[in-house]
DNA sequence: ATAATTTTTTAGCTTTGTCTAAAAAGCGTC
DNA sequence: GACGCTTTTTAGACAAAGCTAAAAAATTAT
């Protein structure tokens, strides 16, 4: 497989991940910044391999087989992450784009390895699951701070949206994986809470509230 | 930088390494297991980016940015190949093509952690020396064990020839580096040596003998 | 139901890095 | 210096993966 074969399947794997449904030619492109036109031919070649079903103008899903080479990528940059952030100190808003070059590195005993070498952890630094080396995938439950009520109080377990912005944001608001935080007041006009962070009051808008993954405690 | 061009500018280096002079487009193509033709293509490439001297006919060498870039692709292959064998625990055999991958990553600042991380060893696990973030190169005089006369000992440093046959053949006969070797007999016949490692004693070819890199002791 | 719009595909071109076959340059021998 | 052999370069082709522009299918609106 070639880097931009696996580039699309990851992609796929992704947008497919919670909707389940087919997805448009059109839908990929614009994730992979590329044109609809260089979609397609791909598409002809990964349906050809067997790793998407693919009809002219029906959209595009994984194979079984498609699915589980696309977790093995999705394996491979989130214990990389793990390996940059844990034991090279890179902070968390560093690593996405040095797991997108790792995660092409092809050999299953290097990666086996490293899981083990990390603990085999099942979570990567932005709080998404690890899939394990045959594909399964451990999902812990979670919701957005901002269903949260009043007075409630989560441990943020992970992020949405993972950009360098919103990550750096956290950082400089002192919100990392593990943080508590309470709901203290919610603004009915924009929806902004005010929340309390390390006995430190902070008011966030509700993008941030939308973004932020929460375990109850 | 393309993968292609950075696997171009370190055969050059290793083929000039000794010599010091202009190296064959012949030669290249051998290394590379390409063909003449390609690599005369490439050669353009790169004497376009001011990476070699190419003259027609004449053979080609790298130029200072070319050797500053060749280096720091030794450096991250060999500082990849110390992580994966005292950290994940490779046998020394199995990581040069795994080396070979992750050469090509492309982060300054993670090679520079990747040093730290493994307290900026100054040598491979092979022996061969690790360039440091400016491209210097401490060479450590070490000597072929078929150099060493009777009763003569030496520790093994490093390896001439690090293919994997070789490498298990050492594994076999329980020679590593740091090992220590002293020479018992030579046979004038057919150059073989009679050997002392680990209180045993073991016959070895000159061929062997010629690849083994020691230190007087 | 037909027209307009959007989405997707096709056709043809570009670049990168390779190849084969043929031409050109360099070298060794006399 | 000419002849033949080896090395190197050129010319032209090909596959991968992208692009633009145009055609075709699907969808939405009238």
């Amino acid at each position: 497989m070639t880097f931009s074969e696996e580039n699309y399947l990851k992609t796929i794997f992704h947008l497919t991940a919670f909707s389940d449904q087919e997805v448009s030619t059109n839908a990929i492109a614009e994730m992979m910044a590329t044109k609809a036109s260089s979609v397609t031919d791909m598409l002809k070649k990964l349906a050809e391999k067997d790793l998407v079903h693919y009809k002219k103008y029906q959209g595009v899903s994984l194979t079984a087989n498609g699915r589980l080479l696309a977790k093995m990528i999705v394996r491979k940059h989130r214990l990389w992450e793990v390996f940059l952030v844990e034991k090279l100190d890179f902070p968390w808003d560093e690593v996405h784009d040095i797991a997108e070059q790792l995660e092409h590195i092809k050999s299953e005993k290097l990666i086996n390895k490293l899981d083990n070498f990390l603990g085999n952890p099942t979570e990567d630094p932005h709080g998404d699951p690890i899939p394990d080396a045959y594909g399964k995938i451990i999902k812990t439950e979670k919701l957005l701070l901002s269903e949260l009520g009043f007075n409630q109080s989560g441990i943020c377990v992970g992020v949405k949206d993972s950009s360098k912005e919103f990550l750096k944001y956290l950082d400089k608001n002192q919100i990392a994986l593990g943080t508590q935080i309470e709901i203290l007041t919610k603004e009915d006009f924009d929806f902004s809470l005010k929340i309390k962070v390390d006995e430190k009051e902070v008011t966030i808008s509700n993008k941030i509230a939308n973004n932020l993954f929460v375990k109850l405690v």
